[in-house]
DNA sequence: GATAGGTGGTCTATTTATGAGACCATATCT
DNA sequence: AGATATGGTCTCATAAATAGACCACCTATC
């Protein structure tokens, strides 16, 4: 990781990301095709409050319904239901029934999710070791408003 | 990247990534203290529709608001004008006024900002790699429904 | 000299996303 | 009988995002 805190750190990156990001950066703009962009499909499920935090809650292990629920603790059922139903439907997580009584329902990684992880980690490591700096810039834009 | 699609991709992954990732599922929870958990701080900022677009628009140079706004095409003023205050709050985007008549307003990364770039790039890389794949599972599950 | 266009925004009203919590059927334990 | 757990769905209220009018200012065009 130590790359990433020496010097540009976009430079040091592998040239597939910055390639990705420059050419990326040309094609923000607003999609004819909703579906043919990844970035706006991929970034649109991101910008969705509880996807990542489910991702990272079912890495450890496979859970059911309640006990993700549990886990994450702030999220309604509904939302979490939703949650669950897109990432199945988007491959990344699967669903199966076991005929308990009363069924009880696990909630898994697939390869295509726990792929995801890795990118999704990669954030989550910026977030933790950047998050000083940010509270700090925080305080001291908020302390220039009230001046 | 070949290491990313191969076997396991979590364990293939630098140990700080699945040691975040471990120890992060761990407090996915809901935080008593919302500010001093980093994973919710900064996925809330993700997990707002616009921050990673702008960020993304920002890499290759600084630009002007409505530049900005052109370029991401479906953006409405008020929330460009919103995410680009939180990002400036945040430390990750620079706001400097040319007394240009009318006066121009330039947008920049900091260096906080562009180190940000690297973790999103991955994960636009991602999101590129796999998006074909995402939209078959999308056909296979709709398919299912319907019948 | 009126008109259209560009600058960076703010403000209001409407649509969309999220949240809180009741409700359901079934079965187990107390 | 009453509480607890399973995985949800449903309705209603609140929070966030969107479109689009509006503003003050200046320039070039007609």
């Amino acid at each position: 990781m130590t790359r990433l805190h020496a010097g540009n750190p976009l430079s040091d990156s592998p040239d597939p990301v910055r390639a990705m990001l420059d050419s990326m950066a040309a094609w923000t703009g607003a999609p004819e095709n909703e579906a043919q962009c990844p970035v706006r499909d991929v970034l649109d499920r991101v910008g969705q409050k509880w996807t990542l935090l489910i991702l990272v809650a079912l890495e450890p292990a496979p859970k059911r319904f309640s006990q993700l629920q549990r886990q994450v603790g702030d999220i309604s059922k509904r939302m979490l239901t939703q949650t669950l139903r897109q990432l199945e439907r988007d491959g990344l997580v699967s669903r199966q029934v076991f005929p308990t009584k009363p069924p009880s329902v696990e909630y898994a990684l697939t390869g295509l999710g726990r792929s995801a992880l890795a990118p999704i980690g990669a954030l989550l490591v910026w977030a933790d070791s950047n998050h000083g700096a940010i509270r700090a810039s925080r305080a001291a834009f908020d302390a220039e408003e009230v001046a």
